[in-house]
DNA sequence: TCAGATATATCCATCCCGGATACAACGAGA
DNA sequence: TCTCGTTGTATCCGGGATGGATATATCTGA
């Protein structure tokens, strides 16, 4: 099942919102999330981080949030985003989808056996 | 742990090796093992795939292997490949990435919860 | 021998990424 | 209140990847 190929995601748009899944955030605030969840591993530029923002929220799939931040100070420059349905939805896609290459990866002996990190 | 970033791997490269974790192939039997491996949701073209294969040639993560299919009525136009060590390290870095991405994901409930797909 | 499918390879326009740069707004301290 | 370093957003530019179209060669079957 599922064999179309609605809107394709760039990783650095699955990432923004996997972080945004977690609750509404600003951009600054995103790339930490983002770096956190990886490990270090995956770092957004902020050429990245904001126009991947900008293509998000033109393609419907984040909206900026009324900043209402509850426990802290209160920054003017802050714009906050959190995911729309549809956002939730497309993530929820590619989620699945990487949890299948991760499936095939662990069938390919890639994760059960400990391969030496480079 | 982990906290460098050797050498960044693009989604197509990542799908051309996890294919070939699985057992030497040929360029068109990769596209389908890709198509199949991720129930159609991703399909290489023939562009991205040999530039890919080339440039993981020339990167030392996969070798051209000398033929030898032994059930197939061999076809001179085939090109076969095969992962070398530094291959299947490099993939198996990538895949304990996706893991951890997956993983985050789940966190997020973007997996527990049935989402609706588009 | 001929037609169609298989298989590899290259070209081109478009898009994405990452770093650099610029600029505005915040907080702390004198 | 003035200044300074930090936080936060935004844009620009060069390098590189993507994918669709095209070209070409080889295999299979009629």
């Amino acid at each position: 099942m599922a064999k179309g190929n609605p809107p394709p995601l760039t990783p650095a748009a699955f990432q923004v919102l996997l972080a945004l899944a977690r609750g509404r955030a600003h951009g600054y605030r995103i790339m930490g999330f983002v770096s956190e969840i990886t490990d270090g591993s995956v770092q957004l530029g902020p050429g990245t981080l904001y126009r991947t923002l900008a293509r998000l929220a033109a393609d419907g799939l984040v909206e900026e949030a009324p900043d209402m931040s509850e426990d802290e100070p209160h920054d003017a420059r802050r714009r906050y985003y959190q995911l729309t349905g549809l956002g939730r939805q497309v993530a929820a896609r590619e989620a699945r989808l990487l949890e299948r290459l991760t499936a095939a990866a662990a069938d390919a002996g890639l994760l059960s056996r400990q391969e030496k990190s480079a």
